[in-house]
DNA sequence: CTGTATCCTCTAGGATACTG
DNA sequence: CAGTATCCTAGAGGATACAG
């Protein structure tokens, strides 16, 4: 049993790629689009009105970031005016059980922390 | 059953202060903080060793902040110099499993993540 | 050894106006 | 309808110096 490592396991090893990659998917609205598209394809100003705290700016960059990692799909209708249709692709949809794992623990512990979050408070009265 | 609600289930549903709470601990450095602390107690100048990339000043902001949060724990003992001990708690230990999942999925499909990029930077010549 | 205290930069993201 | 283009600001976080 060799002895290198200065750590005994590094499941929890994260390098700057992944880094990267946890950010671009877990930022401000990724979620919330995520959360959206996971029920059903939606076009930019349906996801306007489902998230009505986002910027159309916001919304357009979050939605960039989303295609390009490959989470989500975009689809322009040529109607008149034309319509563009956002989907979450098969990679996208894996992305869902480790998402709602995490969310699931954050809401089964804030209590909890909360708790934490007065006692700290208090004692630096 | 009822059928008020715009979305089918909303497992994914986060609402502010889920979204503060998984903001402070999945902050830049609290994962490798975390990373650190799982293996066994630290002492600050132990943690900036174990992490070189971090500043003081973040390294501390990072520790009161999971601190704050009942997730790490400190312990000064008073020897000349001080030294001050930082331990995970259960409740921070109870992090682990929603963490390794979510990087796990980030290493397993970090290298397809790639391939959707570099397929959408070439779109875009 | 374990921190504060400043200063400074850089970028995410809001507000707003305009366009094919 | 689905975006771009600008301008602007608040906050995260680095560098550096100092302190108990």
């Amino acid at each position: 049993m060799p002895e290198t490592s200065p750590r005994a396991h590094d499941a929890l090893e994260i390098t700057a790629p992944h880094r990267e990659l946890l950010d671009q998917v877990l930022d401000k609205w990724s979620l919330e689009v995520l959360a959206v598209l996971c029920e059903s394809p939606s076009r930019f100003n349906g996801l306007r009105r489902a998230i009505p705290a986002v910027t159309q700016k916001s919304l357009t960059a979050t939605l960039r970031r989303l295609e390009r990692n490959g989470i989500v799909e975009r689809e322009v209708v040529a109607t008149r005016p034309v319509a563009v249709e956002y989907r979450i692709t098969p990679l996208g949809k894996t992305m869902r059980e480790p998402v709602d794992v995490l969310l699931a623990w954050i809401r089964d512990h804030t209590p909890e922390v909360e708790r934490a979050r007065d006692r700290f408070d208090a004692a630096g009265t």
